[in-house]
DNA sequence: CAGAAGGAGTTAG
DNA sequence: CTAACTCCTTCTG
């Protein structure tokens, strides 16, 4: 059974209405995802009351482009602006992203980020366990979780995953070696464990320590040992909206020895964590919103170890990525959830416009009327989903909706579950 | 000497 | 009591 679409924004009115959001908050997640020679735009939906059993995850295959930070940049600015509402009030985009570990909002925009996540508040922390997806094949993803955080603690595992996800921490400290399979490297360990030191009020701390601590997650099935490479860890399993933060410029690497020049711990630790913020200010935030924010839910105990060769097998491959490691995401575009006549063929269009590099560098960053131009834009293009609509069962929903009322709004239509 | 491994002790919920 | 560390020793390159 088709399932009808749904209006998620109105073009006429360039934003989200109280109601709409309501309706927006079905479809919670945004994700702007890059990977190698494509751009995938995904809706992580958790949908209404379904939303404790199933989610759905829609991607939106883009046209491909050449591989690049300017076009993951292009890529955000065209979100942003697809993004770009005025609903602050209800939507609260700035909050979500500082809530989301990031500095600003500015800072996503402008970072040549991998992957973004936009989220109606508070609902990228009803992270269910579906949207866990394991990197082991012997240990699926749906399984991925059965702790509970303990008070207010932001557990080592979670606390890297936050600075995975940090641009002032990432790619300088700790980055990604293959994002795909989970693998990172301790760029500077020093600092990161000085970082977790903080966090825990344990000034004394180290990366023998931390190190120790980490190695304790081996039996606990969270972290594997990518053998062979000194302070290269693997995550067993990542959240689906973790984002991913490359080498890009957002960053410069910097090596174990390079982090005494500051000569200045706490020095470090502030302009390491935010420009914006004091350290204590950011600790407080680590400690207090990301626990709402955030849910994180640990892995289970491992089970059956994967082998140091196994992991091994799985070193960095920069470029050379493996979909089916995480197809909750990076799902092929052959085995898209999105079928073609359920596809919001506007949104299709629209993101292939928005992908069209000549058209995205007219879109101004968090301006309104870039996105009336998409909108404009996609005038068109509902016009042809209305006839597609005609051919085919799908959105019938929409159909109550004048002509008119269509070429403003943009609908999203739900998935039917049998493509789960 | 840094990093890794792992036994044993500690702490918080 | 247990999870999640932290301390400590030993080993390796």
């Amino acid at each position: 059974m088709l399932q009808q679409p749904e209006l998620i924004f109105d073009f006429a009115s360039d934003h989200f209405s109280s109601s709409q959001m309501g309706m927006f908050s079905d479809y919670p997640a945004v994700v702007v995802e890059e990977v190698p020679h494509q751009h995938l735009l995904t809706y992580t939906g958790l949908m209404g009351e379904q939303s404790q059993t199933e989610d759905h995850h829609e991607l939106l295959k883009v046209e491909p482009c050449e591989s690049g930070e300017e076009e993951t940049m292009e890529t955000l600015v065209a979100a942003d602006s697809l993004l770009d509402m005025d609903c602050v009030d209800t939507l609260s985009l700035e909050q979500h992203y500082s809530q989301a570990f990031l500095p600003s909002l500015s800072d996503v925009i402008t970072a040549p980020v991998t992957q973004v996540t936009v989220s109606a508040e508070g609902v990228v922390g009803a992270v269910d366990q579906s949207q866990w997806h394991s990197l082991h094949k012997e240990r699926p993803a749906a399984q991925l979780q059965s702790r509970k955080r303990r008070g207010n603690t932001l557990y080592l595992w979670q606390f890297l995953m936050e600075l995975l996800q940090d641009r002032q921490v990432c790619p300088r400290y700790i980055k990604w070696t293959d994002p795909q399979a989970g693998i990172f490297k301790l760029v500077n360990s020093k600092a990161v464990a000085r970082l977790w030191g903080k966090h825990k009020n344990k000034p004394d701390m180290n990366y023998e320590t931390m190190g120790r601590a980490l190695r304790y997650y081996y039996q606990r099935g969270i972290l594997n040992k990518v053998e062979g490479q000194r302070l290269v860890y693997q995550f067993t399993s990542l959240p689906v909206n973790m984002v991913y933060i490359t080498d890009g410029d957002c960053g410069k690497e910097e090596e174990d020895d390079d982090i005494d020049k500051s000569g200045n711990d706490e020095g470090l630790s502030d302009g390491t964590i935010s420009s914006d913020q004091s350290a204590e200010d950011e600790e407080a935030d680590e400690g207090e919103e990301e626990e709402d924010e955030e849910d994180f839910q640990p892995p289970l105990k491992k089970t059956s170890l994967v082998s140091p060769r196994a992991a091994a097998a799985q070193r960095p491959r920069p470029t050379a990525k493996q979909p089916a490691q995480r197809d909750t995401v990076l799902r092929p575009a052959s085995a898209s959830l999105i079928q073609e006549q359920h596809l919001p063929i506007v949104s299709a269009e629209m993101l292939r416009t928005l992908q069209n590099l000549q058209k995205v560098r007219s879109l101004q960053p968090a301006g309104q009327a870039s996105v009336f131009k998409t909108a404009q834009l996609l005038g068109s293009l509902c016009e042809r989903q209305a006839a597609s609509e005609t051919a085919t069962d799908a959105g019938k929903g929409a159909q109550h909706k004048s002509h008119a009322e269509r070429r403003n709004a943009l609908y999203l239509v739900p998935p039917t579950t049998s493509d789960q």
